[in-house]
RNA sequence: GGUUCGGUAGCUCAGCUGGAUAGAGCAUCAGCCUUCUAAGCUGAGGGUCAUUGGUUCGAAUCCAAUCCGAAUCACCA
């Protein structure tokens, strides 16, 4: 338990006492105490004026002197500013916690809980490859997964794969028409940049004869419809449907391309997924849904046959969930495909992490699932996320300002070599540690940055800003990890010796930060956001880096504080560690 | 038009379950490398927290209205 909860139960006793009365932790607050008055967290007691008609000093002094003399151990000392009580935790407190986890790997990590959660992510269309926006969703579902697991969940990841559909037809007809049977191979492309290309060359195409139909005087809306490589395509999807073999094979191959190229994406990311569903797969679910909706008269047919739900009670709309040939839409299959991963793998939760464009969806999908009386209905959870911008406004692809995942990448760590080699300090490492160094930095730089804001706003993707590597930046906390590992290379650990000297103000700041760790990871996976440890592990880079260029750790004024010092080094750099492990960024030993 | 989300320093963002003088980073300016990695540290300037009203001992935070911006309201996925 953390010591502000320790505090909080403490003066809940303390009042109970003086007072007789109950309160819970709702009647009060519980403050950091601001740095200019002493003290490290405060009361604020205005709250209790009211139900004790006392005033604010009353009840201060009353509770201050009531905790000191229930807690000594703890509570060393009490200042009555306004209405603020702050008190001073015993230096024994933060030296205790000091020794007994300095060294704890495991710091922070929640015991296991028996819930089981499926984070799904990435969800990429293999008819072009990977782009920044991809990115956020990446990094947010990975770090999600992993902050779910140190909160004691087991946590599957999971992806589906949208490999079907009239958009992947397009490239497919492309190919055809223009590859001339070239191969990722033959022109040395990626395989999804090479199928992506297909797919622009398929629009270009198209939109020569939409246009070419129009200038015979055909009106636009017909002429988008009868464009004979639209019809072409079409005919494709219905053969694809149908199982025709040439098609099948077609679409294996160009598919089997795209997932060569996305390995590699995911492998340089550190993307990773328990289970891949394929939409091949499953858009053919949830048909058994519809029919139990009809029976249980949630769902009504039109006249044409087509299936419907009628949620305007609830806010929404009407919605479709079979066409009148019979055939599925999106909706249905999310619904089979929600049963199914509740079924397959007994979850409790199930978190999509889809862009905030989907909203609308996954509120009717809920919705449907909640009117079925599914009993997985209420853990659907939509963990929605802003778009990413440029300076310059959207990425249009039409306008040729998307940005490229793997262009992204290559660009980071190009810069990251620069920076490296500019300051000279790992001259001596082979080529493969540097390799690994430069990519350790880039995708650090990457996921800091993607990961730093609130998922659930839009963000702007400054380029220039990226890939700074100063201030509020994964390369600087990364730096500050190195430098910890730097001192510990040098320094050997004195003799252990129990820590009794009173604690520095910048010693005590660095322990502060330290408790709050394990609340962080807790807030983090309340709240499904890793900017909560992007922020902290920042302060607390910050102020490690303050602290050592106050106090010097190798001539510390005795054994004790260097022991101490030490100590203090090793657990900032575990907690930094493991909070960067958390957002899926790794720390090198020099850099 | 309906629904949802947002508006905090020049820029990008914290803070929002009400609490002390609203914080970072970038950018600008001024300092700090014979001692543990200067990708660092210290300091300065920079604010009508969109606007107006309300609730309260106390509002960036809660409520209402207004203004501005975004997403969405497909027999696309």
């Amino acid at each position: 338990m953390s010591i502000s909860c320790i505090l909080q139960k403490s003066a809940i006793t303390s009042l109970h006492q003086l007072y007789g009365l109950e309160f819970s932790e709702k009647d009060f607050q519980i403050n950091q105490t601001k740095p200019e008055f002493e003290g490290d967290y405060s009361i604020v007691l205005f709250s209790l004026v009211k139900q004790l008609k006392l005033s604010p000093e009353a009840i201060g002094q009353d509770l201050g002197t009531s905790l000191v003399k229930n807690h000594p151990e703890l509570f060393v000392s009490f200042q009555l500013i306004k209405g603020f009580l702050n008190i001073t935790i015993s230096d024994a407190y933060w030296l205790e916690l000091l020794t007994k986890q300095y060294n704890d790997i495991c710091y922070g990590k929640q015991p296991m809980n028996d819930k089981k959660v499926m984070v799904e992510y990435s969800s990429p269309n293999t008819n072009k490859p990977l782009h920044l926006g991809h990115l956020r969703n990446n990094f947010l579902g990975w770090s999600v997964a992993e902050i779910l697991k140190a909160n004691g969940y087991e946590v599957f990841k999971s992806c589906i794969v949208n490999d079907r559909g009239i958009h992947i037809c397009k490239s497919m007809i492309a190919w055809q028409r223009y590859a001339d049977g070239a191969t990722p191979a033959s022109t040395h492309t990626k395989g999804d940049h090479f199928v992506g290309d297909y797919y622009v060359k398929f629009n270009d195409a198209y939109k020569a004869e939409v246009a070419g139909l129009v200038e015979k005087g055909m009106p636009e809306a017909e002429a988008e419809k009868n464009a004979p490589i639209m019809l072409h395509t079409q005919r494709m999807l219905l053969d694809w449907e149908a199982g025709k073999p040439e098609v099948m094979e077609l679409w294996k191959k160009m598919n089997g391309w795209v997932y060569e190229g996305f390995d590699s994406t995911y492998k340089k990311i550190g993307s990773d997924f328990d289970k891949t569903y394929y939409e091949s797969d499953t858009y053919l679910l949830g048909k058994d849904i519809v029919n139990e909706g009809l029976s249980k008269k949630i769902f009504y047919s039109k006249p044409d046959g087509s299936v419907w739900i009628d949620l305007t009670a609830e806010g929404l709309d009407e919605k479709l969930l079979l066409r009148k040939d019979g055939t599925s839409v999106y909706m249905t299959q999310d619904i089979g495909l929600a049963k199914q991963k509740y079924e397959q793998y007994k979850i409790d939760q199930s978190i999509y992490v889809i862009g905030d464009e989907q909203n609308h969806h996954m509120k009717v999908l809920k919705s449907i699932a909640q009117k079925l009386g599914l009993p997985y209905a209420d853990d659907i959870y939509h963990l929605s996320y802003g778009m990413v911008e440029l300076p310059t406004g959207k990425m249009k692809s039409r306008e040729g300002t998307v940005v490229d995942a793997d262009d992204l990448v290559s660009e980071m760590i190009a810069t990251a070599r620069e920076h490296t080699e500019a300051l000279g300090k790992v001259k001596d490492l082979d080529e493969a540690a540097l390799t690994l160094l430069y990519e350790t930095i880039a995708i650090g730089a990457m996921k800091f940055y993607l990961l730093r804001v609130d998922p659930k706003k839009k963000m702007v993707f400054n380029p220039v800003e990226s890939i700074d590597f100063h201030g509020f930046t994964g390369p600087f906390v990364q730096y500050t990890y190195v430098r910890i590992k730097s001192i510990l290379r040098k320094q050997p650990m004195p003799e252990t010796q129990p820590l009794e000297a009173a604690l520095l103000p910048l010693e005590k700041d660095l322990l502060v930060q330290l408790e709050q760790f394990p609340a962080m990871i807790i807030q983090a996976g309340k709240e499904l956001n890793p900017s909560v440890l992007a922020n902290y592990v920042f302060h607390l880079a910050k102020t490690f880096n303050g602290f050592l260029a106050e106090h010097s750790i190798a001539n510390a004024e005795s054994l004790e504080k260097k022991q101490l010092r030490l100590w203090l080094a090793v657990m900032t750099g575990n907690v930094l560690q493991s909070g960067l492990q958390l957002m899926g960024i790794g720390v090198p030993e020099r850099m």
